[in-house]
DNA sequence: TTTTTTTTGTACCATATCGCATAAAATCCT
DNA sequence: AGGATTTTATGCGATATGGTACAAAAAAAA
């Protein structure tokens, strides 16, 4: 187990790589996430990524597979951020502020417009004739209210909440929150307007 | 005026069309609904309306065309029964609950799986790259917000709700409930859950 | 240096897709 | 009945699309 390492830099044997896998992962998300699954061609991907079809297909399988992939990177970014907001040490306002500041932050990431949720803005339309991806948005939206949930939680053990607030309850709302923030961004409303509902949003949540 | 009646029934001087406008309007909604504009074809469209390709182009314009028709449609419907929902002589709480039972026939409805809200599940993907589409969506999110507001602002006048209460903050959460339920229900989300999540919902808005 | 191994780049194939041209069909008007 | 008018039906054509074959290139191993 030392001599090995792990195969990151082990010398491979023949030609290397001319390209970073996980950044032209990064990048077909990016292809995905302005055009959604159907509307990306592969001329897209191969543009995005810099790599020609069959280097883009040895290295992720073909379209499916690849956008798949993206997606699986995408919730681990996603439900990454979320939980290192919620984890830090703040009044519940706070805490929940810092998610959607964090959320508002990937929504409008990226040089070209507002692109909202990868999840929300692609993922949603192929759940309907794709399984696997239908699957994979039940178990994330259930992860995102599992972990307001786990905070509300807290903030009613520790007294922040009324003793008859409904954790459950509450973190859905918390995630309705967020997807309404997801579709808005997409949809052109601008970011202050957004972090001000979510500001108004908290508020009456917590209150 | 009283002649012509509405070209509805003027005898018109060619050949009779085959087919209802509506009807094949509302079935090549169907057919974005379950695919996505992108991932619906022209040969997708035909089979849907059982009319061919030249007829859908003399009658709709292009693809492009035929879905802002759709959606334009869509927009009618949802908003017409809502509305209605919302109108009805009723308790607060009641209204709301009408209002996500509408929605929620609407998102279960067809005979294919549940297909969720037709814009949630096809104009958001489309909005980043449309700015027609992303206009419409501006404007029917708001009228959303504006209905729900003016239903909060009666029940405030009412006393059923708080005097401090922000009729606009209570509508765009109440719009975010219905966001999410027509995300989730394209999910996989039973309805049975969806509906006791609207109670819930319901109860914590109103309460 | 030669061989082996892996990746790249060009080109290709079969099919899908969008849109339209053209002729046949069905109705109204004279 | 015969011409005018509108819709339907068949099919074409240019391009886009997903996927792959094959040879050249670049590195390690022998």
């Amino acid at each position: 187990m030392v001599q090995k390492k792990d195969g990151d830099e082990a010398k491979r044997r023949g030609r290397p790589r001319a390209y970073d896998p996980e950044e032209a992962l990064r990048r077909a998300m990016d292809a995905f996430w302005k055009s959604g699954y159907s509307g990306t061609s592969l001329d897209d991907l191969s543009a995005a990524t810099g790599m020609n079809r069959p280097s883009l297909y040895a290295a992720f399988g073909d379209k499916r597979s690849l956008y798949l992939k993206a997606l699986a990177y995408y919730w681990q970014v996603a439900l990454g951020t979320m939980r290192a907001d919620l984890a830090q040490d703040r009044p519940l306002a706070d805490s929940l502020m810092r998610a959607y500041e964090g959320a508002l932050s990937i929504y409008f990431s990226g040089d070209d417009r507002p692109r909202g949720c990868f999840v929300v803005g692609t993922a949603v339309t192929e759940a309907m004739e794709d399984a696997e991806i239908r699957e994979s948005l039940m178990t994330g939206f259930l992860e995102f209210d599992a972990d307001f949930e786990a905070r509300f939680r807290m903030a009613r053990d520790n007294r922040e909440l009324r003793e008859d607030a409904d954790p459950a309850t509450l973190a859905t709302l918390a995630t309705a929150v967020m997807h309404t923030i997801a579709i808005r961004a997409r949809s052109g409303t601008p970011r202050a307007d957004l972090a001000e509902f979510a500001r108004k949003a908290v508020s009456a949540i917590c209150g």
